[in-house]
DNA sequence: TAAAAATACTCCATAGGTATTTTAT
DNA sequence: ATAAAATACCTATGGAGTATTTTTA
C-alpha cells in the first residue's frame, strides 16, 4: 500500500464516480481500478459498482474518513518537522 | 511523498546508519539516499552525515515519532475497516 | 585513511495511457 | 441500450541494483 492509493480512494469515494475521480486527480479512469487491488489486499469491499458510479460500503465510509485523518496527521507531521527545523537554526553549529 | 519514503525514514533514523537500514528492509544502500529528495522536498535536514553513519536532527526525531504514528494510525484504519465489513457480512443485501 | 553515504548509470517493474470489453440496470 | 467500470495491452517513468566517487573526521 501506498499514499497514492489513499488519495485514489478519497477521490472515487469523495465523487461516488470513478471517471469523475479520474478527472480531479488529472489522471485516467482505468488506473482508478488500482483500487480493486487494495480491496483484495484488505479483503474488503470498498464500493457497490452500479450502472451509474459507485456507492460507499460502511466499511469504505469508515475508511474513508480515517484517510482523511491520515492524511491530515501527515501534513501535521511535516509541518512541526519544518517548524522544528526553523526554531533549530540558531543552534546549528551543535554536532 | 510516498509511504515507502517513511518507511525509509524510519529504518535509518532507528538505525542511524544507511546501510544498516538498507539490510533490515532487503534492499541495497544507494535507494535509501531518495531520503535526500525527502529533505529537499520538506526543506529540512533529517541527518547529520558521519563517517560512522548518521545522527538525528530536532526535526528528525519529532518526525520519527509522528512517522511510526502515522503507520499505526494507517494499521488501525485498515483494522476498523475489515472489522466493520465482517459486521456487514449479515446486512450484506442492502443497496 | 577508512568507513559510510552520495552519485552515475543501467535495467526492470510497474504506474499510467489507449483501446476495448464487460457489467448492471 | 447506455453509462460506467474492468480488462488487455503497450509505453515510459522512476525505483532498485552495480560500480564508483565523494565526504567526514
Amino acid at each position: 500500500m501506498e499514499l497514492r492509493h489513499l488519495r485514489y480512494f478519497i477521490a472515487v469515494a469523495d465523487e461516488k464516480h470513478v471517471t469523475r475521480a479520474a478527472e480531479r486527480l488529472g489522471m485516467r479512469q482505468p488506473p482508478l481500478s488500482q483500487i480493486r487491488a487494495l480491496e483484495r489486499e484488505l479483503d474488503v469491499q470498498l464500493f457497490r459498482r452500479k450502472p451509474r458510479g459507485v456507492e460507499l460500503t460502511d466499511a469504505s465510509s469508515a475508511l474513508l474518513a480515517d484517510s482523511r485523518a491520515i492524511l491530515a496527521h501527515i501534513d501535521h507531521a511535516f509541518s512541526t518537522a519544518k517548524r522544528t527545523a526553523r526554531g533549530e537554526q540558531g543552534q546549528h553549529g551543535k554536532s
